[in-house]
RNA sequence: CGGGGUGUAGCACAGUCCGGUUAGUGUACCUGGUUUGGGACCAGGGGGUCGGAGGUUCGAAUCCUCUCACCCCGACCA
């Protein structure tokens, strides 16, 4: 059997790549960084959006939409903001085409030019404020919590499928606040929604943090985020939360009048959660035979493979699979019935091996003899043999231990992987290791110097940090807590 | 934008240094048969602007010039 994918401890670039590719995912677009995602692979983000969606709802959020386009003007009232993106913006410069003269096919109308020129926004931040000025004008129109499913465009360097594309599909919440308090509360309940999305539903632990001022959103006041480590020990920021204090508002002239009469700025904050998750699941729990699903995700959770010789064998192959298909259904659970005749068994338990397939069960003669399916579990690749009748109530419970047991590997794998460092020669080393949890003394200066040095950044500063006095392991100079380090994608 | 690499069948690649029949292998695809509890086997078959343009030559996938695209490493990256 030749292997599908190469071995990910040789070449975990090429791993993830290929077993994006050979999965059924995603594949690079023709255009330049941009990438097609597959019927398979978007089957999967609608699972996370379903759930998102909802725990937006859960928190009082409604869906809107705004335009894909932002005038070049909007970008730059948010001095931060422009600083940010101007270097990857994608911009519409004409607005219509023609024959070229010389019979080379189409060229741009230079008559065409636009007296603006507009943005592909790369976040729409701008945008939407700009109408939150005309929607709020009274503290009765707060709090105002909008969530909008778009696409964006940031024309990075060097793109990679999932993690960084030029064009990527997302969640940004927006919403106006008429306190501070208020609005720090929402951005906390915000990272906290994606913290448990990702440890509930992705089985994947998350530490959050807050980011240091130069890792910081443009235009925010402060950044929350969640970080995960990936099979090869890096960091990945899974979901970010921010605190827009009145920035915005400022910038576009959000105000309202208070009870007392006042007109005061509202304060602001946005949140948002992209197609990296994608690359986040696939990167922190597959192996080399493809994709480990967590089964809240996995848009297939069982499959059945009929093993048969005959027309008569498979007819009472599918009577059985008629029964237990039902009562799985019942239960809520996905399942789909392969019985394609072009495709052998061996090759179907490859396939959706590949594809992450949480559970499988396979009924042959023997099975048919003796009253019993063979269950599979995708995690563990262990095989066992169930009674018949029993089939629907072991798979239900098969598949909320694979939920927790997927997310105890990736916790324990997290475990080992994270360490303290005291001194600048032993956080070097370690750093290559994994996450490391050091002393800094809160300076942009000794963030960069470590960065240029180790190319570890500091991915946050943890919530959860304990009191502890020490000092910086660059500096010496006193620190009252240690921060996360890590290198990262 | 720098450094490195690769473009040959749907996919993965050999052939290029040292030019020479009709451009090859694996896999995938099609047909027939035997198979079916871990990516089956046998036989037959279809599929190629050798990334593109120009040049050298009797003759170019192979040599020269230009050009385009993609990948990896860096710079950049809410």
């Amino acid at each position: 059997m030749a292997k599908a994918i190469p071995s990910r401890s040789e070449d975990y670039s090429l791993w993830y790549n290929e077993l994006v590719k050979k999965a059924g995912l995603a594949e690079n677009s023709p255009v330049r960084g941009c990438m097609v995602i597959k019927p398979y692979g978007f089957a999967i983000w609608e699972k996370m959006q379903q759930a998102l969606d909802q725990m937006f709802k859960d928190t009082g959020h409604e869906n809107a939409y705004f335009p894909l386009f932002i005038p070049k003007s909007f970008l730059s009232k948010e001095a931060d903001h422009v600083e940010g993106f101007a270097k990857e913006c994608a911009v519409v410069t004409h607005y219509r085409l023609k024959n070229d003269e010389n019979g080379k096919g189409v060229v741009v109308d230079p008559d065409a030019k636009l007296e603006e020129e507009l943005i592909v926004r790369p976040t729409s931040e701008t945008v939407i404020w700009d109408s939150y000025k005309n929607w709020i004008q009274s503290y009765r129109d707060l709090p105002l919590k909008i969530n909008q499913w778009a696409n964006v465009v940031r024309w990075e360097l060097r793109t990679r499928l999932f993690l960084r594309t030029a064009e990527f599909l997302w969640q940004e919440g927006h919403t106006a606040h008429a306190t501070k308090q208020e609005a720090v509360e929402e951005t906390e309940t915000m990272l906290n929604v994606y913290a448990n999305f990702a440890e509930n539903f992705m089985a994947l632990p998350v530490v959050k943090g807050v980011k240091t001022a130069s890792e910081r959103f443009a235009g925010a006041v402060d950044t929350y985020c969640i970080e995960a480590m990936m099979q090869d020990k890096k960091a990945l920021q899974a979901g970010t939360s921010h605190f827009l204090g009145q920035n915005f508002a400022k910038a576009f002239d959000v105000k309202y009048a208070s009870k007392e009469g006042k007109d005061e700025f509202v304060w602001g904050t946005s949140w948002g959660v992209s197609t990296r998750l994608m690359g986040a699941l696939i990167m922190a729990h597959s192996d080399d035979e493809g994709l480990v699903l967590p089964p809240k995700l996995a848009p297939i959770q069982v499959v059945i493979v009929p093993i048969y010789k005959t027309e008569e064998e498979l007819n009472k192959i599918t009577e059985v699979v008629n029964g237990i298909s039902f009562e799985l259904k019942e239960k809520g659970i996905s399942v789909k019935f392969d019985n394609r005749d072009t495709h052998k068994p061996g090759w179907k338990f490859a396939e959706y091996e590949l594809k992450g397939v949480p559970a499988r069960i396979a009924i042959g003669p023997r099975d048919l003899e003796n009253g019993t399916v063979e269950i599979a579990r995708r995690d563990t690749k262990e095989k066992s043999t169930h009674k018949l009748e029993e089939t629907a109530a072991y798979i239900s419970e098969l598949l909320e231990e694979m939920q927790t047991s997927i997310y105890a590997k990736a916790e324990s794998f997290r475990k080992e992987n994270t360490y303290e460092a005291d001194s600048y020669d032993e956080f070097k080393e370690l750093v290559e290791k994994g996450f490391v949890y050091a002393h800094w003394d809160g300076t942009d200066e000794t963030e960069d110097k470590i960065k240029a040095e180790t190319k570890a950044t500091i991915r946050c500063i943890p919530f959860d940090r304990k009191k502890e006095e020490g000092k910086c392991i660059y500096t010496g100079k006193p620190s009252s807590g240690r921060v996360l380090f890590a290198k990262a994608y």
